[in-house]
DNA sequence: GTGGTCTAGACCACC
DNA sequence: GTGGTCTAGACCACC
């Protein structure tokens, strides 16, 4: 996981970004224990209290439960998995496209250059980035 | 030209961003005037300096120049309508290529899902924003 | 007479500068008739009345004198050009010599980089401009 | 470090300056941290955005860094050092050489009125500031 | 405490 | 009218 610490976007909600990602993909279980809030912070470089921030957002959302003494999971439903994914994938299509059309692309141009960057990704052997 | 107050993008990158975009797009024409700080700011319902650090960041990067008491143009160079072109779509298609990867999404399933978000878009007769 | 418009020196002392010099160093004479204020303005491309600063103001510090309906003219004592001369130089000495002891350097190391920039410009065969 | 208020010379350019020499000169040091903005603006009674423009073109320059919520500190780099003073130095003697051979001096006239300078002002026991 | 963004508003140089 | 600088002060994210 990592956090840009120069971009305009908080890094409480990069971390939140992280776990949805994690949850959609199935890195993360539902029910599954994440970590410590403590080591979080410790691994990502960051303020706990960022780190709990994020947390406490993300109980909000319903992502995770926190369970006093053991620690936090991600949510038994195993719909959240779908879900989640389904959320994720609609907010980046959606704003994809909505941008390529403003800077005048077509249908057909856009997937080109879609097409294109992925070949291009391959050949460098690029890994996608868990 | 519309500012989103809600999101963590600050209001003078939303700006630079979408003169980037009209001069990509052809909108702004090298060598036009832009509107002077004080009518953008209050066309845009935001404070006068925060328009004027947007057009000094611009200057910076060489979009505009600016001639004290005659106002803000876009450059002379016919180049940087294609640069700035070429810029944004490198910028848009690399970031969303990797958020899919990521997510886990081939490349097939990915073009599936932009034909898919293009074609619901058309049948709303949504009309690309200018 | 070249004017900076990018420099923060106003426009106005920039103009009454060179009027300092071409007095010190007697291009201009005492007693001869200047530029209109419109003739200058069009030379310069500069807005007449920025020039009608300029020129009121170097009436104030009596480097010269307006006759209505003949012109401006510099001022006729033969003292003005001494007078202005030394005030530039002690000017320009004062401002080096502090601004070359704050970076650290001595007389002589001062005095050595002096002596190579003179050199250097008189390889390039560059001329004093006027 | 002084702020002269009276100069047409901004402020924020002025700090700038200020920084430049004490890195060229040594008294800030490569990685070192600068005052907080909220206390250099206390320190040299001006407003704190006054000093946050002035640190963000330093940033801009690569002059300094800047990590949220710690500080701004002095670029790492030790190139710094020397690339900031040759360039003061080059600036400042520049300058001056044009200045006075605008001014009709010759090489000779003008070692001699900076020899003269240096040691009016050793006389008066004047300390270089710092 | 530290920097980042934004607002409201003043005053200036220049057109 | 147009941009440039500066102030006073608010609020936020992060340490």
């Amino acid at each position: 996981m990592n956090i840009d610490f120069n971009t305009s976007t908080p890094i409480y909600l990069q971390i939140i970004l992280e776990f949805k990602r994690q949850i959609a993909v199935g890195v993360l279980k539902p029910g599954e224990k994440v970590p410590s809030q403590r080591d979080l912070a410790a691994l990502l470089k960051v303020n706990a209290n960022t780190v709990q921030r994020a947390y406490r957002e993300m109980e909000t959302l319903g992502m995770v439960e926190t369970l006093r003494g053991q620690g936090t999971f991600v949510c038994q439903d195993e719909k959240i998995v779908e879900e989640t994914r389904t959320e994720m994938l609609k907010d980046l299509v959606d704003d994809f496209v909505h941008a390529m059309r403003s800077l005048g692309l077509t249908q057909e141009e856009t997937v080109k250059e879609v097409e294109q960057m992925f070949q291009k990704l391959e050949l460098k052997g690029e890994v996608s980035d868990e």
